[in-house]
This record gives structure tokens, sequence and C-alpha cells, in this order.
DNA sequence: CGATAAGTCTACTGTCTTGATCGTGTATTA
DNA sequence: TAATACACGATCAAGACAGTAGACTTATCG
């Protein structure tokens, strides 16, 4: 399951994408893409500034500052945002390449056959996974323009 | 990531798996599985207990009792004990069959982008996944006798 | 210059989940 | 009937998750 910060994280980079498309390059505030998505204002400060720490989105202070996407929509990696609010996506930790840990109690992990398995599994997942961007979102079908009251 | 209680119990099924491939017909106790898969004897018990009410191993109680793997191994999928122990495996509650759960603020799941999105990447993951059994691991490659040892 | 409208940063707080441990049961059988 | 095994509910500490709050910095308008 995805975090509901994740969720929030999504809705703010689709208001944003939207706000591009209509080639609009005036930030929005968070106050706005609060309301847009439906995320509580306090909270979606939070997460606006990890995405930003990301280098998926700029902000601007003071009067009319706020936040704009400094990506194209097909260069903003799902699995990337992914990684960077919910923390690693691989099934073990021994299996993810940027969080490698070694499992503690792991004497072989050549021979570990829970490791094997679902190492097989893992690259086939990544696979899909690593070529989503926000772009397949925006062009997922003939959605509506309303950001809120998409899935939380 | 899948919780160290998920590795407990694979490793709890590959001990009795083994031992039953050596033609044991003999239960094995609670604590030699944990000892052989490592785990806090304590805690494993609540495990089985959770994978006994799946149907996948029985018990028997007194002396000589301990618990026996009462399917074969290509019959218990790695998906179904996933959701057994760890809950459900879709990444947003909407996508789960068997939990799902409307997200509260969504207006309308159809056009819901992220649903989309996220329901793609997930049918392609459940292919993948629901094929897996438990002789996929036995059969793993070299593996070791020995489960101790493997990814905790 | 100063009021105001914006983002920034550091804490903090409930609530739930995870990973256990403990005590006390009940069933089986030598 | 004592010993050996599983059964089951209660409890607990630590961390994650979801959110709040307060004080601060930066920019712009009049």
């Amino acid at each position: 399951m995805i975090t509901q910060k994740m969720k929030y994280a999504l809705k703010a980079l689709l208001a944003l994408a939207d706000e591009a498309e209509k080639g609009h390059p005036e930030p929005l505030t968070i106050e706005e893409i609060a309301k847009r998505s439906g995320t509580p204002k306090r909270f979606l400060e939070h997460i606006l500034l990890e995405v930003r720490n990301a280098g998926v989105i700029a902000s601007t202070r003071g009067r009319s500052g706020g936040y704009s996407l400094i990506k194209k929509p097909n260069e903003v990696s799902i699995s990337e945002l992914l990684r960077t609010i919910d923390g690693p996506i691989a099934p073990l930790p021994c299996l993810s390449r940027r969080a490698y840990q070694r499992c503690e109690d792991c004497t072989d992990e050549a021979t570990c056959r829970i490791r094997k398995v679902f190492a097989d599994v893992f690259w086939s997942y990544l696979l899909i996974i690593e070529s989503l961007t926000l772009e397949d979102m925006l062009r997922s079908a003939e959605a509506q323009q309303q950001v809120i009251g998409e899935t939380r």
C-alpha cells in the first residue's frame, strides 16, 4: 500500500502539471494546491518540501510566490517519487540498490532462497514501474480537470 | 517491504517442506522450527497459528505433536501467504479484491488518475506474483539445506 | 519603511503497526 | 497423572504515519 502522503504528493503534482499544461507559468500557492488536492495545508507544506528537495518542483517566496513544476511531466518518475516519499520499494532491504542493507541474520545472500525468489519478482516489477511517469497519469484516459476527488 | 513476520513464515514453511521432502511424516515442534529458522519461539507460535488458520499447515497437540505441511509445495501460494501475514498487497485499498475499501475522499473511481495508473501496474504485478509457490522457493538454485541463515 | 503574503524550519502529538514477551490455558499420551 | 506439546489473549516498547503548531525568513506592494 502506498501511503496517504504519496497520494497527496501525486495529487499536488497533478495540480501543478494541469496548471502548466494550460500555459500558466505562475506558481501555485500551497493554499491553492491544498484546496485543489484536498490535502491538509500544514501537512502539504512538508510534502512539497520533500518533493522540491528531490528536484521535481521549485518554490519562490514572498508575494506571488508558490510552487511550480520544473520538469516535463514525462521526466517525472513515479518510482523515484515513491522512493522519495515512501522509502525503498524493494521487498527486502538486501534487494534495494539505493538503500541496501544486509539482513542481520543472513549468513549467505547468494544461497538465500527467500532473496532469490523475491529478486526475480522484483526485477520484473521494477521493469514495469520504472517506466512510469507523471505524463502517464496526465494522459490516463478521460480524467476530469478537477484534481480533488482523485483516490485518496 | 515484506515484514519480518512474513520472512519467519517463509522460513518456517521452508523448514517444513524440506522435512517433508525427506520423506519424514513426523511433525516438527515449534521449538525445532524456531531453531532451524532462527525465529523467536514465542513469536513463531502466533505466526504458525495464522498459517494454520490459512489451511497451509496442520498441528497436532500433546506428546510427539507439532506442525506439518498439509499442502504440496506447488499448491502453497506465496501471494496468499503474503495476504495472510502482511495484509492486502494492492497499492490502493480501492484496488484490492478481497479487502476493497473506497478511498474516503474519492468522488469518482472511474476517472481517478491515481487509481488508473496504479491499477495498470498492479495487474501486471499480480500476474507475476500470483503464480509463485513454495515450490519455486524449494527449487530456487542450489540453496543449502539449512533454513537458518536465509534472508531475515 | 512597514504591512502583508508567501514559503521554511523545528518541534510536537496522537494513533496505529510491528515485533515481540508473558501467563495461563487445553489436548494428548506414555 | 505428569510431562509435553500447541492455543490464545494480554501486554509492551519502539517506530511509522498523519497531522498540528509556532516561530522565522523572504519578497513585494503601497
